[in-house]
DNA sequence: TACTTATTGCAAGTCATATGCATCTGTAGT
DNA sequence: ACTACAGATGCATATGACTTGCAATAAGTA
């Protein structure tokens, strides 16, 4: 008996989600898992190499988002960039101003701000979620 | 004498930035000032009433943006906000997921977490700026 | 194997934002 | 005050990310 693969694991994570195990599925989920920095649409659709349709990606990545096993970060205004949620730790990201390297930042003990940010409101009835990023220059642009 | 007004104010602002003092400017900076929260440009161009063009608005946020007076804040992925930053306080933001409406949130004490993401990278030579945003649901959403 | 419904691809649409170009206006120099 | 020039504006149009309608396909289930 082989061990479980992570083809085995990606389609049962998108079953338990309520979700079709659909082999483009399963490759987003696999590319998703190799790459530690968040993507674009365009990269991804650009490294699946053709096996799915930009459309498609869009439509996949929305209903994995919605399901909370990506994660969406907003990083620039105008492109939406994707991660792998679902077994990561919550890490940042600093962003070059010029030529938009992206780079992971994980803040050791971190706290959790959501707390403070519930005291600060009374608009709110939930904060969960928070998002916190660095911008500057790469040094190759600064 | 009169004393100094917004609007004298502003334009030295502009001026001493190398940028020209013009009237529809010198407006959209006095809504910005007026109004605490950060703005899509659909809403300042509404709040404007017509004196200004809607690419002038897009083009004069692009030009106050790259001189540091208003601060662009990535809050959806689809639509910028922007807020005024000339003599304000670094503060975040809480967005609600259901309606898209926002809060300012001023966390006291709040530490200078650059430094942190500076001793995390080698790939960047300045991250000068960070964003902290906090998502949830609002009392009427929730 | 057959059925049901989610998923996919294609074409076309929407919406925020950018750009080319001609005109206008702030501002510096006279 | 007058001029000249570069920056700013408006209009029309383009771009590019993302979405939607619809018919065809394939995953899950009995």
């Amino acid at each position: 008996m082989a061990s479980t693969t992570n083809e085995d694991r990606f389609a049962s994570l998108l079953r338990e989600a309520g979700l079709r195990a659909t082999p483009g599925r399963i490759s987003l989920l696999k590319l998703l898992e190799k790459e530690p920095k968040p993507l674009t649409v365009y990269q991804i659709e650009k490294k699946l190499g053709g096996i799915m349709n930009q459309v498609t990606v869009y439509r996949s990545l929305d209903a994995l988002y919605r399901k909370q096993i990506v994660k969406r970060v907003n990083l620039e205004h105008d492109h939406a960039h994707f991660e792998l949620a679902a077994g990561r730790e919550h890490h940042h990201h600093a962003v070059c101003r010029g030529c938009g390297y992206i780079e992971n930042i994980e803040i050791p003990h971190a706290p959790k701000p959501e707390k403070e940010a519930m005291k600060q409101t009374r608009a709110f009835s939930v904060l969960d979620t928070y998002s916190l990023e660095f911008f500057g220059l790469c040094k190759k642009c600064g």
